[in-house]
RNA sequence: GGCCCGGUAGUUCAGUUGGUUAGAACGCUAGCCUGUCACGCUAGAGGCCGUGGGUUCAAGUCCCAUCCGGGUCGCCA
């Protein structure tokens, strides 16, 4: 090992192809790949922006040459020598005109063998890529995705800037609320047996700053959930959280989708059509079954409960009697790549969410089958196929049972169908707003009406008579951002008025007490003047996701957590010393693993 | 908490109805090689078949449990 010396470098790999045959020039970084031709030594040298190609032969001073002859993969080293022409070129690399011929070498940092090859164009599996996360970030491809979410947040900031909104940082150790997702909490040494949470998201503090006068906030915020993780969900991520006073819906969204049609320009030259459309959460769930719909192919649901109603088969009239109804899509042309077997498979998903089946009509070729049609009369058997506009060739696919459950089957059948028979294209981006969420839902775990966003959204003017007779009709001034069938963002308008929040927390089965306990704050700071506000927030993590075209959030971030809720290379969570629970006055229950 | 998939040299994988000494490629080590860039050639090392039980004359292969990873439902205001 050596030290730098009076050695400094001079040029990143990239800039060097900028610079005259002859140049001199120090380059510094790891040993990507050495080839020993015995006489002659290559070896490429990669740095942040790239590889650069060091030479070495006869010519090179012996000790120069020796120290080469011993250089191995991921060795760190700093080069100096002259630029030169290639004799012969590679037309792969941006580089590939020019190397350096090195006259001064210094092996900087020697590396053990690593336990996969530090390049791109092989597999490796997640758990070795995340237990050696440093190696895995040299690769080309994870290191240049950081690179882009570097750019990509720079980005957001100069947008919202330059827009005159106020970057604020919110705290991290905040108060427990109990809606929502499940709380990380901390405990507090200095106040035995007290608790702080880290924030879901900065929501009531944005919503105190509007009240401060800041007009327009914006903070790239870490936000935790303890909930289980998925491809698109981590325990820690990053918000672009926003907040304006002054404004309605539209506003809202015009001013945000801005923010994403200037980084598509920017960053992948598309010029995606602003306003976007608007689609009501009614409409959305009506036609593609999901609140978030992929619009980019159709397979839309169609309602056959009417042309059901006394057709003669149960399950039909069960699910209509029960409330509930029987919908279809109809894939059309797809009966060939839909077998029988894939029908069953399709069967599975279905019954994965909630469905008691799925029921077919297959217009093959050879011939038609179903598994319903025998139970139906005639009649119903030509209205249903009328709806659906079933020709030779398709194939139904039916879900009869409460309207959720319909919906969340089909809208999952859609996509797998959509999925698996290529029926859209990869590089279409189809922006929407969804649009009039419900303002409650039912959580029939409690029985009771739950916040459908948050307990602070305003609801629909006209729907406000209807709070305290129909609450479960009531629409909120809240919307989602959706692309191609991935929730991007989401946000609301807030309620200013104090009393209509102290009527919401009641709807919600707040008492008095409870809401004063957990928002008393809020509803106290409302008193002295709150300006009209709302806002939104986008996953950050989600939109460079997105952005990379990669499929998993953990390929956009740089220490991802895995599906236990731990980070494999530092081992996290882990026990802690005795001690260290006696200071937060908390009692050691928990087995030793 | 439920369901599905996976775990075999350092890595990625193959391994037939349970049956000789568990293979390949890349990587690694050594030697040769002056224009390579997936360098080439020669030789070599490298395996608790995730872990623990069981069935069997015999288990990488079958069964049970468990750990780890991935996907997903629930959950995620």
């Amino acid at each position: 090992m050596e030290t730098m010396g009076n050695l400094r470098r001079t040029h990143y790999s990239y800039e060097t192809v900028a610079l005259p045959e002859g140049s001199e020039v120090t380059a510094a970084g790891s040993i990507a790949k050495c080839r020993d031709l015995g006489g002659m030594i290559f070896a490429d040298l990669r740095d942040n922006y790239g590889v650069l190609q060091l030479a070495f032969n006869e010519g090179t001073p012996k000790d120069v040459f020796e120290k080469a002859s011993a250089l191995k993969s991921e060795y760190v080293v700093i080069a100096k020598g002259k630029l030169r022409a290639r004799e012969s070129v590679n037309k792969t690399i941006p580089t590939g005109l020019i190397e350096l011929y090195v006259s001064e070498l210094r092996i900087l940092s020697e590396a053990e063998t690593p336990p996969f090859e530090v390049r791109e164009g092989i597999n490796v599996n997640d758990e070795l890529r995340l237990r050696y996360r440093y190696l895995d970030l040299r690769r080309e491809g994870l290191h240049s995705t950081m690179v882009l979410r570097s750019d990509i947040s720079r980005a957001v900031r100069e947008y919202y800037l330059s827009r005159h909104f106020i970057e604020v940082e919110t705290p991290v150790l905040i108060k427990s609320t109990p809606e929502g997702a499940r709380d990380y909490l901390v405990p507090s040494r200095v106040q035995p047996g007290r608790f702080y949470a880290l924030p879901q998201s900065p929501q009531l503090y944005k919503q105190i700053l509007m009240l401060s006068g800041f007009d327009k906030y914006f903070q790239m915020a870490r936000c935790f959930r303890d909930e289980d993780l998925r491809a698109d969900r981590q325990p820690e991520f990053t918000q672009i959280d926003i907040e304006m006073s002054f404004v309605d819906e539209e506003d809202v969204r015009r001013e945000n989708e801005g923010l994403v049609t200037g980084l598509f320009r920017q960053f992948m030259g598309i010029d995606v059509p602003a306003p976007f459309p608007c689609m009501t959460y009614a409409e959305a769930m009506r036609r593609f079954g999901s609140d978030k719909p992929d619009t980019r192919f159709g397979l839309e649901l169609v309602d056959v409960s009417v042309v059901c109603e006394g057709c003669g088969f149960g399950v039909f009239e069960n699910a209509i009697a029960g409330g509930g109804s029987v919908r279809l899509i109809n894939a059309k042309g797809l009966a060939e790549s839909i077998s029988r077997k894939e029908i069953d498979r399709l069967t599975e998903t279905a019954k994965t969410y909630g469905a008691k089946g799925l029921a077919y009509l297959r217009m093959a070729e050879g011939g038609e089958t179903s598994s319903y049609e025998k139970f139906l009369s005639d009649e119903a058997i030509s209205a249903l196929r009328k709806e659906a506009n079933a020709e030779a060739g398709d194939v139904l696919l039916v879900v009869a049972d409460k309207d959720d459950t319909v919906f969340a089957a089909l809208g999952a059948l859609r996509l797998e169908i959509a999925k698996k028979n290529s029926l859209f294209d990869e590089n279409q981006f189809n922006f929407m707003w969804v649009t009039d969420f419900p303002l409650f839902e039912y959580d029939e775990e409690n029985g009771r009406f739950v916040a459908k966003h948050h307990p602070f959204t305003m609801p629909k003017e006209e729907d406000i008579p209807k709070l305290d007779t129909a609450p479960g009709e009531c629409r909120a001034k809240a919307y989602d951002m959706v692309v191609n069938g991935v929730e991007l963002g989401g946000g609301s308008i807030r309620i200013n008025d104090p009393a209509l929040q102290a009527r919401m927390f009641k709807l919600l089965g707040f008492t008095d007490e409870r809401a004063k306990e957990n928002f008393g704050f809020l509803m106290e700071a409302y008193r002295y003047g709150a300006p009209p506000h709302g806002g939104m927030a986008f996953g950050f993590d989600r939109l460079v996701t997105l952005m990379a075209i990669k499929d998993s959030i953990r390929e956009v971030i740089a220490f991802p957590k895995v599906q236990n809720a731990g980070e494999p290379m530092s081992g996290c969570p882990d026990t802690v010393e005795a001690k260290q629970l006696d200071e937060l006055h908390i009692a050691s229950t928990a087995k030793e693993p």
